[in-house]
DNA sequence: TATTGGCAGTCGGATACAGGGAGTGCTAAA
DNA sequence: TTTAGCACTCCCTGTATCCGACTGCCAATA
């Protein structure tokens, strides 16, 4: 049973080690924190949370360091999140005010939330599955190649090059034009795949193949097939914390890159939208990050799906820091701009 | 005076030097290659190049390693560059092939060359400033919101949100919709953006403020005060030569992050636009990038501005095969892509 | 029972030192 | 111009040693 004194030992372990990076010894924390016992006392406690497995000592005769479930109980702990500071609250307003569209406002926020937290910041690109066809719009750009653009009454706006066997006129374009926006438009993105797909047989013959090419190509965008894509900024921060990876910080970096992992993790963690979610090291062994922290909480920004943004650190990262800024800037998102 | 054989055994420190990273001394040399003379020969040419600055001793007794300015003359040697591989050149094909939008091209392009050359790749996105307005689109997504959706016969969209003060109804919207295209559609960028705003006092009065936003809106669009975005890919490769920079990493990576310090570089290397330039070490030093050396090449899409690709690596690097590379892959962009 | 002081034991890290090895620079000879 | 030989320099490594920090345990104490 861990008593309510070794917690405080367990928290004052996470946080020196935090502050320095190195193992911190019993003698170190009657120094540095104001329990009213001795050092002796201290290692008492010690044992209990070596036992625990909540502590390791790296070598047999030195100070402790927090292991993953260590972490975890901290973590746990931090019931009221630290909120930030005023100037850290008027730097989010600020930056993140002058965004003039979406694309700006992302990368905004991840440049924002690695410079808050000093680790790398990530966001999930918000998609727009649930939104409307406002328009479609045909360009030709060579005989035979024809630019779809969608557009989304959330102002979202993919484009894709369709290839066509049989050249297409100028007067066929319009109509087919005409046809797309009457199927289309006004319907959910998932509404518009099918909608296209059914009507694939009911044309003229000579647009068929046309119109399948086409119907094709935008059933294939609505559904998104396109995973989402991540924005990430920062990564000078984690290269910064490379002592902090026994096992080569390559892995983590190619993770990074293969933003299919980040995805997935994502993925997982989004059973409570409101709140911030930690995962602490071999919790994120599955992903081959099971030596890195992941921290990160949902948003939602008017018209678009809800989405993730977050950070990835070393296990030993300033967890109430990061888990405030990550807290803060997602909640920026969710509520201030969904008033304006 | 450096004579042939000075200069042969300069490519051989080379070229060892990058495979070992190892300082190489003579005797090394005259093992490994078929020089026809004994290790004390070499021992004068090498003292030749040294006095020429062309290589140098990390310490007092031990091999030479290539300087800045040796494997500047050991680059512009390499007249003739080794053509890929076969296998090679079916890579990029496949590889480049399959892509459906500019945006999947320029993806598997930096990744395919980052795979290719072990480094670091960049690829500056194509602007289209030469390209024409094809069509401008209004969308209210907000009583004071309008989103302006600016498409270009190139097929590049672009959207921007613009605040205006009094609420415009539907039919406003539609007779605005109306004057923009007028105006702007079928000029070039540039065109449109003086265009527009001379146009913001010969209009209706009701509606000037609106059109005097959307006009300045449109203009910045155009004049694309939005500067180049670059596509990176191949981080790992990079912190993988950490040790290859003597002076942390961390300001290459911050140099990489900040991407307008690429974009001036690549501005700089825009000389010749058909061969691969390559910049070593010190030459970089304005750039914050002076242990590092770039690779580039041009490439043009159609339909597109000219732009670039390129490498980011150490000063030790294989030059011959990341010119060879870069160069293949831009002229498979400019050449494959501009034919069919 | 919880806490404390003391003390032996353990291990890592820093320091000092010697030996081996790789490589150069120089000189004299071919 | 090239070569062989040789002395010299310096790095690297392994070893021995010392120092310091910390733990773990035990006996005493409140």
């Amino acid at each position: 049973m861990v008593s309510e004194r070794s917690l405080a030992v367990l928290r004052a372990i996470v946080q020196d080690y935090v502050a320095s990076r190195e193992p911190v010894g019993s003698k170190t924390i009657v120094e540095r924190h104001s329990f009213g016992v001795s050092a002796a006392t201290i290692r008492n406690d010690m044992a209990l949370l070596e036992e625990e497995e909540l502590i390791a000592a790296p070598h047999t005769s030195s100070g402790r360091i927090p292991t993953d479930k260590g972490y975890r109980v901290f973590v746990d702990q931090l019931t009221e999140i630290r909120p930030l500071t005023a100037a850290q609250r008027q730097a989010i307003e600020t930056f993140l005010g002058e965004s003039s569209d979406l694309d700006e406002l992302l990368a905004r926020t991840v440049r924002l939330v690695s410079q808050l937290t000093k680790q790398l910041a990530v966001v999930q690109y918000p998609s727009f599955a649930s939104a409307r066809v406002r328009h479609v719009e045909l360009v030709s750009v060579a005989p035979t190649r024809l630019l779809c653009i969608l557009i989304a009454d959330s102002g979202q706006v993919e484009q894709r090059i369709a290839e066509v066997e049989h050249p297409v006129d100028d007067e066929a374009l319009a109509a087919l034009r005409a046809r797309l926006n009457e199927v289309a438009g006004g319907r959910t993105m998932a509404d518009a795949a099918t909608a296209l797909s059914g009507e694939i047989d009911s044309v003229d013959r000579r647009h068929a193949e046309v119109l399948h090419t086409l119907a094709a190509t935008l059933a294939d965008q609505a559904r998104m097939q396109r995973p989402d894509r991540l924005m990430v900024a920062g990564a000078a921060n984690l290269v910064a914390t490379e002592q902090d990876f026994p096992g080569s910080i390559l892995g983590v970096i190619e993770a990074i890159e293969e933003q299919v992992v980040l995805l997935r993790l994502f993925g997982e963690m989004a059973s409570d939208e409101h709140s911030v979610v930690v995962r602490i090291g071999r919790e994120n062994a599955s992903f081959g990050l099971g030596e890195t922290s992941v921290v990160s909480s949902a948003f939602e920004i008017p018209g678009r799906d809800i989405s993730r943004l977050g950070i990835v650190g070393p296990t030993r990262m300033d967890y109430s820091n990061s888990m405030a800024a990550v807290r803060a800037v997602a909640r920026y998102l969710s509520r201030t701009l969904g008033e304006s």
